[in-house]
DNA sequence: GTGGAATACGAAAACAGTTTTCAAAATCGG
DNA sequence: CCGATTTTGAAAACTGTTTTCGTATTCCAC
């Protein structure tokens, strides 16, 4: 059993099915299709992760400098009211967006040494936090957990911060 | 059982004790003792539930209308500092402080609907989580687990509504 | 107590992330 | 291709929070 997700190849076919979809929820809410909105959404669904607004607006700039911000930002928007995004927050003060998954609802393990984002899931744990809200008469509509922590295993770990470094500066 | 703690008084000699305990942690770190403090943190203990700072500033103000945001903002991160205090974060873009419960470590249910603020404790779902991160090779340093939904209670929820919507307006 | 170094204060400016504004440009149904 | 409508990019505005700066306060040594 591994409950972390390893990384995936980016898969084309399911990229296209997204780009599909949104245009297809653009034109159902009678907005425009531009070629703003294309790049952006392009690159985002090929980029894997918890992607922050800066991290997608550098890689749309490649594909088109011309791109700000207001528009990355309208477009993400728009991304999560088609629902085939979702917004997160781990508290660093920026918001991140997440790919909907085609997958179950997972949760998030955040190593506060190296900065990784493991994804995992549980019924067990769905199972139980259901049943906590029944006997508390509630209804959950969504939930959020979040373990903070860190890697035990600590070469994999560093390299990982080794890597962001790099990344940061070059 | 009743998971969800009731409101419980205020207990003048539990704040008492924490108006000590911070007045040791001040000395300790050879800051120095002022007025301004000592009116935010007793206006603090006495307040309970999730603070917004702008609640706590509002309700320090009656006893010192002087005192502004940054003082608030200072005192608040010197409470959190002490242990005395959690900061947290339920995605409404503003930072909550709770005073640190001397009972366990809890967790929240928000009702999206009339916006309270439920506790619960669980201790399965925290063996559950020890357990899922212990699999994934990774240390736990604390967690967050959020249940947002609804009050299955209507009539309840709507009267807590009601009264949110009077004490913004008065 | 008083002097003086250190710290804290309050107002306002700065800041970061995000949202809005506005005039010009692009889209797209007719 | 017209024209109504939407979108864009740059810049300004906004929000919550932090920092700056000159003044005021604290508090230890005397």
């Amino acid at each position: 059993m591994a409950p972390v997700k390893p990384k995936k190849q980016i898969d084309e076919n399911l990229v296209k099915e997204k780009e599909t979809a949104f245009a297809e929820f653009i034109q159902r809410k009678g907005l425009k299709t531009t070629r703003q909105r294309n790049t952006i959404i392009a690159t985002f669904f090929r980029l894997q992760g918890h992607i922050s607004v800066e991290e997608l607006l550098n890689e749309v700039k490649k594909a088109n400098p011309r791109i700000g911000y207001a528009t990355v930002y309208r477009t993400l928007h728009l991304l999560v009211e088609s629902g085939l995004v979702e917004e997160r927050r781990f508290g660093d003060g920026l918001a991140r967006y997440e790919g909907h998954s085609d997958v179950e609802h997972h949760d998030h393990m955040i190593c506060l040494d190296c900065g990784e984002i493991f994804e995992f899931y549980n019924p067990r744990l769905e199972a139980l936090q259901e049943k906590l809200a029944e006997e508390n008469d509630f209804q959950i509509y969504r939930h959020r957990l979040e373990l903070y922590g860190a890697c035990k295993d600590k070469e994999a770990c560093s390299h990982r911060k080794r890597k962001k470094v790099e990344q940061a500066a070059g």
